[in-house]
RNA sequence: GAGAAUGUAGCUCAGCCGGUAGAGCAGCGGCCUUUUAAGCCGUUGGUCGCGGGUUCGAUUCCCGCCAUUCUCACCA
């Protein structure tokens, strides 16, 4: 007892009080409570509520307590907010409110009685009957607040994210980002539903992994004796549905990527990808336009956003560029027919020096527009015809051998999307794997590997097709204006 | 991978030019039947991230390590 840790004396506290609250003969973990109403409800109803004196009855979390003797005031919190309570020993007995002295700050209670306005002019519930619903046993941070104002904030970001579940309850401004991606996705699938897409689910674990440059995780199973990979995208699922015959095909799901972690990238993140057979690139570009305004009509109720401090007006149609008048106009040059020489001391200027592992022309091409293009791009816009060796999915540009037909979206000098007109001539497609494994031979471990049964499925014939792939999280922080992926993932990956 | 900052009570933070710690909130005890960052009185609570070094003496100075956060790099 006497060389308790702090923290064990608060838990035993905790403890000890929920044993007298049993021997009080109260069950501090009961199976059920009918509520009438939510807190936000009480308030917005107030006035009839309070002149109709009706029994309403509540649920919720114990976050504040102000105890004056033989009477109390709380705040409860539900999911729709917080209000206050009113208990009087006289009404609740002195049983309960026996019980309710040996409430915490985090305990769970249903409560009956009727709304009224305190002298303070606080709308409050007049509790005639009080039960515990479920003991906490630990201490929550406590936050206080005047007039706006936030005292002892519960700020630890590491704490945040690995116990988000306080963090939900502590930080009232979290809980809306994610109520905002739940709805983004349901828009999102409604949309894709007017649209005539098929919700599909492919493999997550796979003998083969294809359809991005990345590492993948690598897991492995035991009664089969092989390895597995976790997808790094949908891709080359999604078109053998294609070639099975269904038109438009879609998946939201997560995709892993065995990379760093920064405040754009964590390892597992949630993708849309979709395929439409017989459209093109250009099919994408007006489908992302739309959904875009879909959703900022739905969420913001209007086609302006600000992000970061920006605003940006997301209003179909967007700009459109081109991939090498971008790159070019930048070096002061005309890329395309600089040698690879001569590209790499346009890299080296740029004070940009490829990795081990990162080979070829397309690299240096991603690396310079990554450097030089990018920062600039506000958005939103779409950037087009990128050069054939950073896309080995994508089908050859029509006009133009050495291009592929592809696009990425851009907002706030990030890319939120990507999408082509998909390669389906399988011989196109084996030189390309071909030219994946050079790549790889020389070291590039984002190289992808040659996808036999996929070669087989295109044989079959696949019909000209569309393609997209957009990341979720990224559309999230965008509509909810947070800066970090961490904050609109609800459980972000931790070291 | 590099740099910067941070690490003291359950939470939020002080702690000077070295003398083995302080506040508020929470907790505990008392008073209080319309309070609201409730109030008043009293009170518990610390391996000062870890390990070395300097020193009579280190939370404080030095070195190393660990962890976290942020920025940059990497990452379609």
């Amino acid at each position: 007892m006497d060389h308790e840790q702090p923290l064990a004396e608060l838990l035993r506290v905790r403890r000890e009080k929920l044993e007298r609250i049993r021997e009080l003969g109260v069950d501090p973990y009961p199976y059920s409570f009918a509520r009438t109403h939510q807190a936000a409800d009480v308030l917005s109803r107030s006035a009839d509520l309070e002149t109709s004196k009706e029994t309403v009855s509540l649920a919720g979390r114990l976050m504040a307590i102000r105890g004056m003797g033989k009477s109390s005031f709380a705040h409860i919190q539900d999911s729709s907010g917080k209000i206050q309570i009113y208990v009087k020993k006289d009404i609740v007995g002195d049983t309960t409110y026996e019980v309710f002295k040996l409430l915490d700050i985090g305990d769970h209670i249903g409560l009956k009685g009727y709304v009224f306005t305190t002298k303070m002019g606080e709308i409050s519930l007049h509790v005639d009957e009080l039960i515990l619903l479920a003991k906490s046993l630990r201490p929550l941070p406590i936050v206080k607040e005047k007039e706006g104002q936030i005292f002892d904030a519960f700020t630890d970001k590491e704490t945040r994210y690995r116990q988000r579940y306080v963090d939900l309850v502590v930080n009232p401004e979290v809980r809306p980002v994610f109520e905002t991606r739940a709805r983004l996705l349901a828009i999102s699938r409604r949309f894709l539903e007017e649209w005539s897409f098929l919700e599909t689910e492919t493999p997550i674990l796979q003998p083969l992994y294809g359809g991005a440059a990345a590492e993948p995780f690598v897991t492995h199973h035991n009664v089969l004796e092989r390895d597995l990979y976790l997808r790094i995208a949908d891709e080359l699922y999604l078109k053998r549905l294609i070639i099975g015959g269904f038109d438009r095909v879609y998946e939201i799901g997560k995709d892993f990527r065995n990379e760093g972690m920064d405040r754009y990238h964590n390892p597992e993140f949630t993708q849309l990808e979709l395929y439409a057979a017989y459209e093109d690139y250009t099919f994408c570009m007006r489908f992302v336009e739309e959904l875009y305004n879909r959703l900022a009509l739905e969420l913001l109720g209007t086609t302006k956003l600000t992000y970061e401090g920006k605003e940006y007006d997301l209003q179909a149609p967007w700009p459109r560029y081109r991939f090498f008048d971008l790159i070019s106009e930048s070096v002061g040059l005309d890329v395309r027919v600089l040698s690879d020489a001569a590209l790499e001391r346009e890299c080296n200027a740029s004070g940009l020096k490829l990795a081990a592992g990162e080979v070829g022309r397309g690299k240096m091409l991603d690396k310079l527009f990554g450097a030089r293009v990018e920062p600039k791009l506000g958005g939103p816009c779409f950037v087009l015809d990128y050069p054939l060796e950073l896309s080995p999915l994508a089908k050859r540009h029509r006009q133009d051998p050495g291009l592929v037909e592809r696009f990425e979206g851009f907002l706030g000098g990030r890319e939120f999307c990507n999408s082509f007109s998909e390669l389906n001539d399988p011989a196109d497609q084996r030189a390309r794997f071909e030219d994946q494994g050079k790549l790889r031979a020389l070291g590039d471990l984002e190289a992808q590997p040659l996808d036999e049964d996929f070669l087989h499925a295109l044989e079959i014939g696949m019909p000209p097709t569309a393609g997209l792939g957009m990341g979720i999280d990224r559309l999230t922080m965008f509509f909810t204006d947070q800066h970090s992926i961490r904050d609109v993932l609800l459980f972000p990956q931790m070291r």
